[in-house]
Parts: C-alpha cells; sequence; structure tokens
DNA sequence: CGGATTTGACCCGCGC
DNA sequence: GCGCGGGTCAAATCCG
C-alpha cells in the first residue's frame, strides 16, 4: 500500500501475454518496417484483423494481416499501396546467400501460401490483387 | 529517453 | 434519415 500507487496497480495484469506464449503468430515479415495502428475484431468473418503502416518518410504502402481468433496459423496478408523507396536492405553483414537463405525461403513460403489462401468466406471483394 | 505498441473512442460511408 | 460496421487517429504505457 502505501500511498496510492494507482499506476502500479492498473499498468499491470499478465493480461494475455501477448500471442507470444504457446501459440506461434508469427507475421510474415517481408523485410519492411511496419507500425502497428490499429487492431480490431471483425465480425463479419469472425476474425482479428490488425492494421500496420509503413515507418518511410516517403512510403504510404501499408499492410493488412488478418487472422482467426482460433487458428492464427491461418494468417492473410494484404498489402495495400507500393513503396516508393527500395528496400531498407535487410541486413547484410554477413553472408547472405545460403546461410539465412533457407530462413528467408521459409517466411516467404508461408507468404506465398497465406496470400494464395482463398479459404475466406463470402465477405467484401477486397481484390487486392488478384488471388 | 526514444521508439514501439496497445486500447479506446471517434468518424465516415453505405445500406435500408 | 438513421444505424451499423469498419477504419483511422490519439493517448498511454512498456521495453530496450
Amino acid at each position: 500500500m502505501s500511498s496510492s500507487s494507482r499506476e502500479a496497480m492498473e499498468g499491470y495484469g499478465e493480461e494475455q501475454d501477448m500471442e507470444q506464449r504457446g501459440h506461434r503468430l508469427v507475421l510474415p515479415e517481408d523485410g519492411y518496417q511496419w507500425k502497428k495502428y490499429g487492431q480490431k475484431f471483425i465480425r463479419n468473418i469472425g476474425k482479428v484483423r490488425s492494421y500496420f503502416k509503413c515507418q518511410r518518410s516517403n512510403c504510404t504502402a501499408k499492410k493488412r494481416a488478418e487472422w482467426s481468433t482460433s487458428e492464427p496459423d491461418n494468417i492473410r496478408v494484404v498489402y495495400e499501396g507500393v513503396h516508393s523507396h527500395a528496400l531498407p536492405a535487410p541486413e547484410s553483414g554477413s553472408s547472405r546467400p545460403g546461410t539465412d537463405s533457407s530462413l528467408n525461403a521459409n517466411q516467404y513460403d508461408l507468404l506465398t501460401q497465406v496470400l494464395g489462401d482463398r479459404s475466406t468466406p463470402s465477405y467484401h471483394d477486397h481484390d487486392h490483387g488478384d488471388n
């Protein structure tokens, strides 16, 4: 107790550890930096939609991640807009092809899989690209 | 300290 | 004309 620790009391509580616990909510990293500016549960499809925006100054590209609340493995990523700047350089440092290539390929494969998944229910027809 | 991230509330568009 | 849904912004908070 001691005085009023109002903030200490509210700013705590376990909550749900985000989804980083036993689940593997791994969003397809495309190499760009995104800033999450919103998250809402869409009842129309019963899924959660996260909104990301490119952190670049002249980049108006936006990214939308959508996944079902019970199956985070099934993520649907939609890119809106185009990047007016080249990639921020993944991480050059050492090596490139061969070593982390497998990791990159893994993520890329996931992304492709997600984008190729059109098992979505019938909701708005946001044809972003083709599918 | 800065940057990043989260949650809530507000706003707008469309449908009927 | 009104209501609902979805989308965005802002503020607060936390971590490194």
